[in-house]
DNA sequence: TTGAAAGCGCTACCAC
DNA sequence: GTGGTAGCGCTTTCAA
């Protein structure tokens, strides 16, 4: 391949001038600036970023860790950071973890290495991130999406406040025994959050909490669930709130496939917006977050980091809605 | 920051002998690899990975360029990608072009920059991508996905058979008056392909293909395209092949806006196999094709090709299937 | 307007 | 086992 030194060689000039060429063609003598830019051309050269990065010590690289790109809020929220970054001529390096705390150690270690300009990520779990505590006493700029935790730059909707929204959005229909789910691998930490309001709206309504139901996504923990709630149980929960849309999905496929009917024999509300919900038969309802936002705030902000304002270290907090479809209905009278 | 000097200075060794500690400790003495690590350990220090690319003359880095994420199909290819991928410690350099031909020219020439190990790209249309003229003059290993192109290693499925299989199916519940719809944006390359597929099984049927109806997103001109068969045409199609799920779900969402039955009104058909298009009530009849695995053979393959191996630069064909759902049923007698 | 040269962080060859 | 060192491709300072 060809290199600067080659094309330098060609044009009869010295390394430097072929760099100025590229960085700033302006202090370069036109004919010398041309005669190094055809010989580039048919040299098929290209300054190469590892040079630069190394020489630099700058990468324009971010490298982003997600959970997973099966679920589109993080599609979405992609969509976002890649908009930002692109306006800065950074690129996006991205890994996904599956939800393995292992692999979020491993990833962040290798991002370390890599040099990137700056970190954005969703950990499973805050408080038990072993990835987290490491990135925190390294000298890299980060902010958190869909994570909140106090003392860490973070950008997601107030999941609390956004999950006892959608309980009382419940209880205005009527209902007083609502169930919660939550995928097992779906993130402790919002299921976490959402389970408290939950909770919040369930004990502001007098009403007693339901212990959290998790379900293993791809085992048949659901089917044993519902199986319970209406085999077993002696009064069934007349609503189901989900803590992800992607679980409220699957719940609503399989109680079809019992031939349950939503929302006459039970309601079912979801969490995130996924447009998906809203072609299904009922519209599911669900609180909508600004995925794309999320990863456009969350971009900007790592960004004036990484152009050294110092970090805030604040939790900023997107509005939520709530998306009122028709899988909720009236209570069913008589109970189970 | 601490680099492989301050540690070999504070361990009183030379920079090669850090150097084989993380390489080759088993060439080290094991008091003097203890000595090293316990202090990289404290300096925090991890050897850089640009200044390994720099000298090994590879990164382990693989650019991956997709028309958009928005699309659950990529995040599914790009989740197979990821799975080789990490298998081979690679990371992925992903962009996304939004079929924005000027961009995938633009990243191509960024990723050539980066002297990524190799390319998995998919682009808008493989007879005038300037990008894949760039690409096939250069010596950078790639394969394209979803494309398909003779001269080219390609991964896909043959999606004119696939529209062809599609098509039959319609016709096979006795329609004959069959509407292709396809999105503007949406690969002109594989909705040529298909369209090529819906004219083979009309043909061979003694029909008369439609001319191929395009739409734009999130423009008004499906709806212009609907007012048009329903109320401007004298007999309007009884079933309509739509290029992409996404946009058979765009048109099962206005139809059903219009109090258009599916199917006793109208047959809806599909194409991609998208999870979602199963849970929608009636579940979208669709040809499934292996996302995932389009992936992970890509992946594997561009490997083979980075490994050494000769670009075979052929075509892999893989299977796709028919998902009878019910949003295919008898077409509507009497016409409109 | 241009060139020489140092040095970014690392590996691997060669010598001891 | 270990060290010295050249050199990967580049930018930038300093000098001319």
């Amino acid at each position: 391949m060809s290199n600067i030194k080659s094309v330098a060689k060609l044009a009869a000039c010295s390394i430097a001038t072929v760099s100025r060429c590229f960085n700033a063609p302006h202090l370069v003598r036109p004919a010398t600036l041309a005669r190094v830019m055809e010989i580039s051309r048919q040299q098929k050269f290209r300054p190469s970023i590892i040079g630069q990065q190394l020489r630099r010590n700058q990468t324009d690289l971010v490298g982003v860790m997600l959970p997973s790109l099966g679920n589109p809020v993080f599609a979405d929220c992609i969509g976002g950071i890649e908009q930002v970054l692109g306006q800065h001529n950074k690129r996006m390096l991205l890994t996904t973890t599956q939800y393995d705390s292992s692999k979020e150690e491993q990833f962040i270690e290798i991002l370390l290495r890599q040099k990137v300009d700056g970190l954005l990520l969703t950990v499973a779990d805050t408080k038990n991130s072993r990835a987290l505590a490491l990135l925190s006493t390294e000298n890299m700029p980060y902010v958190l999406m869909y994570n909140h935790a106090a003392g860490y730059e973070t950008v997601s909707v107030d999941d609390r406040k956004a999950a006892c929204d959608a309980v009382r959005h419940l209880l205005g229909f009527g209902h007083r025994r609502i169930a919660m789910l939550a995928g097992f691998l779906t993130a402790s930490d919002r299921s976490a959050h959402r389970y408290l309001g939950y909770r919040d709206a369930m004990l502001e309504a007098g009403l007693e909490p339901m212990p959290l139901s998790e379900v293993d996504f791809g085992t048949r923990t659901l089917e044993t669930q519902l199986q319970y709630w209406f085999h077993t149980m002696s009064r069934r929960p007349t609503a189901i709130f989900c803590s992800t849309d992607l679980l409220a999905l699957e719940v609503i496929k399989a109680l079809r496939q019992r031939s349950i009917h939503i929302p006459q024999d039970i309601s079912v509300m979801g969490f995130d917006g996924l447009e998906y919900g809203q072609l299904i038969e009922p519209a599911l309802t669900t609180i909508s977050q600004p995925n794309g936002e999320i990863g456009r705030q969350a971009a900007e902000r790592l960004l004036r980091q990484i152009g050294g304002e110092r970090n805030e270290r604040e939790s900023l907090f997107l509005n939520h809605a709530l998306l009122a479809g028709r899988s909720v209905g009236l209570p069913q009278t008589g109970g189970s």
